[in-house]
DNA sequence: AGTGCCTGCGCG
DNA sequence: AAAGCGCGCAGGCACT
């Protein structure tokens, strides 16, 4: 009788994939080898505890996932070391910031397997490369130790585990994409611009609103699209603007200014989410974004390519279910105050956050006069305001909530003085560059001029803002994540849709219940229509179960405002 | 032609 | 200059 497998590390080995399996202990138990064509059957034969580690998840699960197999739980290395080589927790002696040969890109590690030339093919080019075997087994060594010498393991873990899981859901989210109607979206361009114009051609609306800004400009040729030009178009006509930017110009009373608000609104529309974008991003019902966890320093995601993350409001109700099938649209009301008040322990916000509305709980305790001002108040203090009518609010907020505003205060100074900050789980923050030391030594240096002391101020306060709001949206987007990873653990116990087909989307993603889209504090899962409500559900059952796992009993909810829709217009 | 920066604006 | 955080992308423009 063997011991049983608890991690399966994938790697290559010459032109072969090598599968070694180790016990909780780390200890190696078994080792094989395959051919890239008999990994999926292999994976799909191992019990779904296993935990698959590799070096990179965009590099070993979309073929997985195009043979139709899903994996419950993975190792990301690469975004593991990431995370530990930062961490305030981790020591400089577990040698993650030594293992170079992990830092990069998703897109970086890739390119660091070919050959610089095509006669550089010694074999040397993949030895401390990631895919290599036996790298992915003393990185997985190395990131264990770590952890395991941590100051606090247990949420380490629990951070690797979550970032890990977003590494899978990411590449499913971009397998499934987001059900997208080219007819409601072609109806909107033509409501908004006009007729579809000739290629290289300008849309009516845009023509007609053009030559209104130019009449009222009094000159025919002036352009529009240059912001320089433009600026000084708008100077001769005695708008005197320091900047073209909309809020600027609509403080100003001209004929042209009208106009030309209309005009910067559906140009942006054409040219970021116009015809152009539905051919290259949506063609066949599906939008398929490329997400990249991780990709923002406080753990948010990024996304590449098609603007996955800034869909604008008008385009929404372009999100449609399939026939037969439903959305399950779902966000946080207001997540990072609430993340705050979880990680100070201050119960006196969080009691503020009962009900549903959190800034309506500020003015129903006097703290501040409207929803409004609590809403600017609390963004203030989460973002480092330091004039305005956010900065004139702080104070009420320091006397209602101390510890709150004590947790984020204390990150700011702490950034200013050069310091690292952690999140909940133990994300650190980026330590400040080199240059970013030289400026403040030198500036507190008895031959420093006035102005680089200036510069050091605003580059410390700078710093002071960033940190500040690190520790805020970094544990936000943990939150997120472990909302997200136990929600796709939810939906996939869910019974498959009846009748099933499999088309474009592929069959996993056709046969059940998944998640469609994720954006920060906001999630899209597409359901086959009879299981909207058990699906709602889910979802809920995930954000109480993610607010266990982070904040244990601290008494307060994450109330999500949720619908099942056939679209996901907002309200 | 390719690059990198700037402005502006979409999202949280 | 949208007061204060984090992003991606398009278009113009200066540079190589």
């Amino acid at each position: 009788m063997s011991a049983a497998v608890a991690w399966s590390v994938l790697g290559r080995s010459d032109d072969v994939i090598r599968v070694v399996d180790l016990g909780a202990d780390g200890r190696e138990l078994s080792a094989r080898l395959l051919a890239d064509a008999d990994l999926a059957a292999h994976v799909a034969a191992a019990p779904p505890s296993r935990r698959w580690v590799w070096s990179d998840t965009p590099r070993w699960y979309p073929a997985l996932l195009a043979a139709g197999v899903t994996v419950a739980r993975c190792h990301d290395l690469r975004l593991c070391h990431a995370i530990l080589r930062d961490s305030a927790q981790v020591g400089e002696d577990a040698g993650m910031r030594a293992a170079v040969e992990w830092d990069g890109s998703a897109g970086e590690m890739a390119d660091a397997r070919i050959p610089a030339t095509l006669f550089d093919l010694t074999g040397a080019e993949t030895a401390g490369a990631p895919d290599d075997i036996a790298a992915a087994l003393a990185e997985f060594e190395r990131q264990r130790a770590a952890v395991a010498h941590a100051g606090d393991p247990g949420r380490l873990r629990l951070l690797l585990a979550a970032e890990s899981a977003g590494a899978l859901l990411a590449c499913e989210l971009h397998a499934a994409g987001l059900p997208w109607s080219r007819p409601v979206h072609e109806r909107i361009l033509e409501e908004e611009l006009g007729a579809r114009p000739a290629v290289g051609g300008v849309p009516d609306r845009v023509a007609e609103l053009g030559a209104r800004v130019r009449a009222a400009l009094g000159d025919p040729t002036a352009s529009l699209d240059s912001q320089p030009k433009l600026l000084r178009a708008l100077h001769r006509v005695g708008v005197l603007a320091a900047s073209t930017s909309r809020w600027e110009l609509a403080e100003y009373e001209h004929p042209a200014i009208e106009p030309l608000l209309a005009y910067k609104k559906l140009t942006r529309l054409a040219s970021a989410n116009g015809w152009a974008w539905l051919d290259e991003w949506a063609p066949h019902g599906r939008f398929r974004p490329v997400y990249v966890p991780g990709g923002v320093v406080t753990g948010r995601w990024a996304s590449s390519g098609g603007g996955a993350l800034q869909l604008p409001r008008m385009l929404r109700p372009a999100v449609r279910a399939d026939d037969g099938w439903t959305l399950v649209v779902a966000d946080v009301a207001q997540l990072e105050p609430r993340v705050l008040a979880a990680m100070a322990g201050d119960t006196a916000l969080a009691d503020a956050a009962r009900g549903v509305d959190l800034y309506s709980g500020l003015v129903a305790r006097g703290v501040v006069p409207s929803r409004q001002e609590a809403k600017i108040a609390l963004l203030g203090a989460m973002y480092g305001a330091t004039t305005g009518d956010s900065a004139r609010l702080l104070p009420a907020l320091r006397r209602a909530y101390p510890r709150a505003m004590a947790l984020v205060d204390d990150a700011a100074r702490r950034g200013e003085e050069g310091g690292v900050v952690s999140t909940w789980l133990g994300r650190s923050s980026p330590p400040p560059s080199p240059g970013w030391h030289e400026l403040q030594q030198q500036a507190s240096g008895p031959d420093a001029s006035a102005a680089m002391q200036t510069q050091a101020r605003r580059s410390a306060r700078d710093r002071g803002r960033f940190t500040r709001n690190f520790v805020v949206q970094g544990t936000a987007a943990e939150w997120a994540l472990a909302w997200l990873a136990d929600l796709r653990t939810r939906l996939a116990a869910l019974a498959p849709a009846p009748g099933a087909a499999a088309d474009a989307s592929g069959p996993v993603f056709r046969a059940r219940a998944h998640l469609a889209f994720f954006l920060h504090d906001e999630i899209i899962v597409h359901a086959p229509a009879e299981q909207g409500e058990e699906v709602a559900a889910a979802v809920r059952a995930a954000a109480e179960a993610a607010t266990r796992l982070l904040f244990g009993g601290f008494p307060l909810d994450f109330p999500l405002d949720l619908r099942i829709a056939a679209d996901a217009a907002k309200a």
